[in-house]
DNA sequence: TTAGTTTGTCCGGTATTTCAGACATAGTGT
DNA sequence: ACACTATGTCTGAAATACCGGACAAACTAA
């Protein structure tokens, strides 16, 4: 108890975990994988038990297959497991499996390298946005966010571009109510979250100032697949008092690369 | 039959694939997941199964839970699947976990860019050697190899380096004898590679030339964790006409990058 | 057309796995 | 010393996940 590992503060905590419940061993197995993603480091196996749900013996065998598989492994002096190296090769492979991906990264590497910004690559996992790579700038105000980190959708600029396919009714379907409200307790109206959904789609970007922190300048451009559709963004995130020609010349630059790499026009 | 996903010409195919046997599906995902990764292409359901040794019903089961799970993900017109979104995720967590190895990485990333030549990181993955990670050269002469992959230990400078801390006797019982079998059919005799093993732990690095392949050159140097045990090397992969100055001027920038990023001296 | 193959789904039975709980051991704090 | 908590392993028993097989639909080839 002297470390909090586990955080049952979740809102939605304890939402089908009623006890004398039988489960798949599949559905521990993706159960598990997501609460070390969530929590973001190694974890004892009594403390993952917890935040699964799951029976402490199940737990001791499921994370002994994964340990034999290196999709888990040891870290630390005892006890601590966390992602293995099988792991970093299955999303290698993931990563590398078109060409389409290399050349995203590529062209994130030669951004960062050229305009010394903090650049990201996003989309979405389910209903929350992700980074899915980035690139942080060197200069010493780093505003870094974590890759794998869900994040409200409304609270973003590549949100508003992602959703762009959406009509106003679908949207409200989608994104939880909870996500219109900010870190610091502000409220989006959902109308001018809409508004701002059909404007990025209409203009073909998106920017966000001092939203998700007070900070941040962010501002996204889409990259379509072969269909017209947007499941990833290029963005660049700038300190809140870049100058405005500065940015408007990043804004064009990126929306030139987002284009270079989507495999339609439209 | 068209085209031949499935490879039933593996030696130790039906290891233990007596049918009317139930297997766990834990035990089916890490089947399915090693397998995907041995293909590195999208798969169909039907020859994924046929790959396990698993029933097509159960097959599609499984399947569907991870595309729930977005650890797998539809790629293609229909039917095929690949690693999904998750497994990027997890893995990039893998990565990242430890400031170690993201200065390892950095190093990777500034010996590629200063030399223009290959370089790898390289480990053990069961009695196996895989490459971690890679950074391939610019130019015309592209020697590749995929991150992942599995090559048998005796074909690599780096297999030299990393057992290292093994007896005769060990290393014995742990290379499968198949393994001293080169691509082109030579033989290593295993007394030899004892001696090379021996002579890499002694100096600190390990060189091989035209060993698994007719053309390159390869050097190998140690990467120590913690407690000077060796599970991660270093490695160029260079032209096997490279002028002996350069290297010798390689080997030396390597082996300091290398010890640079261990955890001991030893 | 027919015959053959593959895909995706569904269902009932049983071999197996998950579960609860006990246990020895180790650590912590007073 | 004590009480308390957590770890890792084992076991019996019951719930159920996996399996085999059947089925319709789609596709191919002759």
């Amino acid at each position: 108890m002297s470390d909090n590992a586990i955080d049952l503060a979740e809102p939605d905590a304890g939402k089908d975990a009623r006890p004398g419940e039988r489960r798949r061993g599949i559905d521990r197995v993706i159960m598990l994988l997501e609460a070390l993603l969530k929590h973001r480091a190694p974890m004892r196996v009594g403390d993952i038990a917890k935040m699964i749900g799951a029976p402490r013996s199940t737990t001791y065998e499921i994370v002994n297959s994964l340990l034999d598989a290196e999709m888990l492994e040891n870290v630390g002096t005892e006890g601590y497991v966390y992602f293995g190296r099988s792991m970093h090769l299955f999303g290698w492979a993931y990563s590398h499996h078109n060409a389409h991906y290399r050349r995203i990264i590529e062209t994130l590497d030669r951004l960062a390298v050229e305009t010394g910004e903090t650049v990201q690559l996003c989309g979405l996992r389910g209903n929350k946005y992700v980074v899915l790579d980035c690139r942080d700038s060197p200069g010493p105000f780093r505003i870094s966010s974590d890759v794998g980190v869900e994040v409200s959708i409304p609270w973003t600029a590549s949100g508003r571009l992602l959703l762009g396919h959406m009509s106003e009714q679908e949207l409200r379907d989608f994104i939880p109510p909870a996500d219109y409200t900010l870190p610091d307790g502000r409220v989006i109206a959902p109308a001018e979250f809409f508004a701002d959904v059909a404007t990025a789609h209409r203009q073909g970007y998106s920017e966000t100032a001092a939203l998700a922190d007070r900070f941040t300048w962010c501002m996204a451009a889409p990259i379509r697949d072969g269909h017209g559709a947007i499941n990833k963004t290029l963005c660049f995130v700038l300190p809140i008092d870049t100058p405005e020609p500065r940015r408007n010349q990043l804004l064009d630059l990126l929306r030139e690369r987002a284009r270079t790499l989507s495999l339609t026009d439209s």
